[in-house]
Formats: structure tokens, sequence, C-alpha cells
DNA sequence: CTTTTTTGTGACTGGTCAGTCATTATATTG
DNA sequence: CAATATAATGACTGACCAGTCACAAAAAAG
């Protein structure tokens, strides 16, 4: 049975595509990537895409689901092995920062394509995205809460969304300009601004 | 000299012109859109538009353009006319609720659009466009600098950016899944969380 | 070495659409 | 009421590209 050899340069293949794509769409945007740009790029030819992946949006698609789930593990990892609201906190900063400046091609792939997912001609992949970031966000708030007192005036879930709406801004800005933004500035002031935000219900 | 009534009505045409492609940009994303649609919504024929605009691309950024000045106009208003950092803050979210709430559409086209600012074609346009958008974010840290101590560790221009981040997440939550979220409670958390944010320096 | 199966190819099709331009309609002017 | 200028039209062009499919190469099996 050679088929476990063969399944696994199948799987070989995709990640391939997959790496390619995300470069790509990331560069130019989702649109002006044509197929046969991915293929030239993998060496292949366009036709053998679709042996990987039925259409165009289904690459796309996949792109995101692949490395949305890395970002959320990784994220989850370091809130769990981290004590106390503020140790997470910095933990949660500190995660994004670092995937981020890992993984630029597929954040800029999320901001400048969120279109493109809004505007899904199939509704299925759509719904199965955002299906997936909710769940992801909840389980980082989850994450996120258990170091949290019951009482908080904000929840778990909106100081989570605040911060990741925060870093997402300031990362648009640095890709956009990034002479004249110094992240690791930033990093560590959000760190402050939110770990005090947070401890608003202890002050009034 | 009937010019004058002859420009006001030129005027006229293009903001409704502007106002139809707002809408269908935001409603159908920029690639979907054709130009054909944008001049039937108008009741006038395609070859028409090009009087007023000189190629699609020109159309999307007169919009942005537009609005966008519209909004940091109301920003600013409002932000000048409230005290102190607390009140400032306060303002600075009430006011993008408010300007949200009534231009769902603005904020979508900018929300699922920066894609094709990013990735524009004519790199005039998206330049005078991230200058457009780097100057108002600078007035109104600027603005919100007035009423904050000089030695507060979190600088004017990382609170502005990371409310206007943190709105934004929340709002594209929002535009996603209307019935799941209660945008009433989080502009009340998300005051409570960044006004005590910015009293950190008092607390250490 | 031959047959069968798998993998890969790329020319082709059908459809889309931005932008143009020769023509027609409408308004302005003398 | 011409004559001239301005506004509006929409058929047409040229370019683009996702997805298909008949065929070919390579690999596996016998």
């Amino acid at each position: 049975m050679a088929s476990g050899i063969k399944e696994r340069r199948k799987e070989q293949h995709r990640l391939e595509i997959l790496q390619v794509a995300e470069q790509l769409f990331a560069r130019q945007g989702y649109h002006v990537t044509t197929m046969e740009e991915v293929a030239e790029e993998c060496g292949w030819s366009k036709g053998t895409l679709y042996l990987y992946f039925k259409s165009k949006e289904d690459l796309f698609f996949s792109v995101l689901f692949e490395k949305l789930d890395q970002f959320s593990a990784t994220l989850l990892a370091d809130l769990k092995t981290s004590d106390g609201v503020e140790g997470k906190i910095a933990a949660l900063i500190d995660a994004q920062f670092s995937f981020f400046t890992e993984n630029k091609h597929f954040f800029q792939l999320v901001i400048t394509e969120q279109g493109k997912v809004m505007h899904s001609s199939n509704s299925g992949l759509r719904e199965e995205l955002i299906q997936k970031q909710h769940s992801q966000i909840d389980e980082i708030s989850q994450a996120l809460g258990e170091g949290m007192k019951d009482d908080t005036p904000v929840q778990a879930s909106i100081l989570a969304g605040s911060i990741i709406g925060a870093v997402n801004l300031h990362m648009v800005s640095w890709l956009m300009a990034p002479e004249t933004i110094d992240l690791d500035q930033i990093k560590s002031q959000l760190t402050t601004l939110f770990i005090y935000g947070i401890s608003a219900n202890e002050k009034i």
C-alpha cells in the first residue's frame, strides 16, 4: 500500500499551493491575482490547481481557514499559561504581535480582503468562516475571563474584541507606512492601556 | 451669466452619483458593482458618468474623500466642545457611534474595501487618502491630547488609534451579525474601559 | 513490456466589463 | 428661428480570466 506516500505528497502539494496563494492574495489582492499566476508560481499549470481546490474562492477560504486555526491556537496556548488578568492581557497582546510579525502576509490578507469575505458568492464558506471567528473569539474571551472578577463592568468578550481591534488598527498603519510606526512602543503602551482599563471596577 | 445655475446643477448631479455609488459599493463591493449599474440607478447612461468622474477608481475614491471629511469634522467638533480627557474620550466614542449608525453604508464601504485602497492601481489617489487619514488622526490625537497630562504613559495618538480600532472591530461584528450584538452595552463598556485605561499614570 | 490508473496540461469557451466615441438630443445664444 | 455649444447616449472594442476538457505524460500494476 503505497497510498500513504501518495497522500502525503498530495498534502504537500496542497500546502505549497496554499502558501503561494497566501502571498499572492496578500500582495496583490484577491481579484487581481489569477489562478494562472498562482499555478505558475507553484511550477504547475492552471488545470492542476483544480485537482486540489474546486474553485478560486475555495482556495481563498482554505488559506484563511488554515492560518486562522494556527492563529487562535497560538493565542490560546499563551493565554492559558499566563496568570491573572494582567498576565493574560499582556500575553494576548504579546502573542498577537509575535504572530503578526511572523505572518505579515496573512494579516495583510485578512485586513485587505475583509470585503471579499463579506461579499462572498458562496454563502456556505462565508458562514463557515464567520462561525470559526466567532467560536475563536469566544474561546479567547473565555480564557481571558478566567482571570477576571465576576463583577467586572467590562465583559471579557468586549475586552478581547477591543484588544484585537486596537492591535489591528495599529498594524494597518504599520503595513501602510512602516517607517512612521514604532511597534515596540505601541505594544508596551497598549499593554498599559488595557491593563489599567480592566482594573476599572477596583477604582469606582 | 447663467453659468452659476449650470455649475450648481452639475454639482448636484455629482453628489447624486456619489450617493448612489456609496450605497452600491457598500452593499455589493467594488469589483461586483459596475458603472452600468451605478448609471442605471441614477437614471443616466454609462457614458454620462464619465463626464463627472474620469474612471471607476476616481469615483470610488471621491466617495471616500467626501465622507471622510464629514466624519472627521463631526469628531473634531464634538471633541473640542468637551472637557477633560474623560469627557473627550466619551465624546469621541459617542461621536463615532452616532456617525456610524447614521452612515452604515459608508462604514461598511471603508471596512470591506480596505483592500481596494491598499492595492489601488492609481498610487496618487491611494497616497492622497492615506495622507488624509493621517492628518485626520493627527487632528483627533491633538484634540484628545489637549485634555491629557504631559506625562501620560499612553500617547494621545495611540489612544485615539486604539479607540477607533476597538470601535471598528465591534462594528464589523455588528455588521456581520447584528442580532448578536448589543451596541449600547458595547458603547458604555468601551467608554469605561478607555477612561480607566488612560488614568494609568495616576495609579502607578 | 503492456495495460491501467493517476496526474498533469494548456488551448479554448463563455461571460464580464471599463472605457470610448460617433451620433443624437437638448439647451443656449445672437 | 437658425447656429452653436453642451449634455447625454449606448453599441462597440479590447482585454481579461475562471473554469473545462480532450489529450498526454508519468507512474503503478500486472
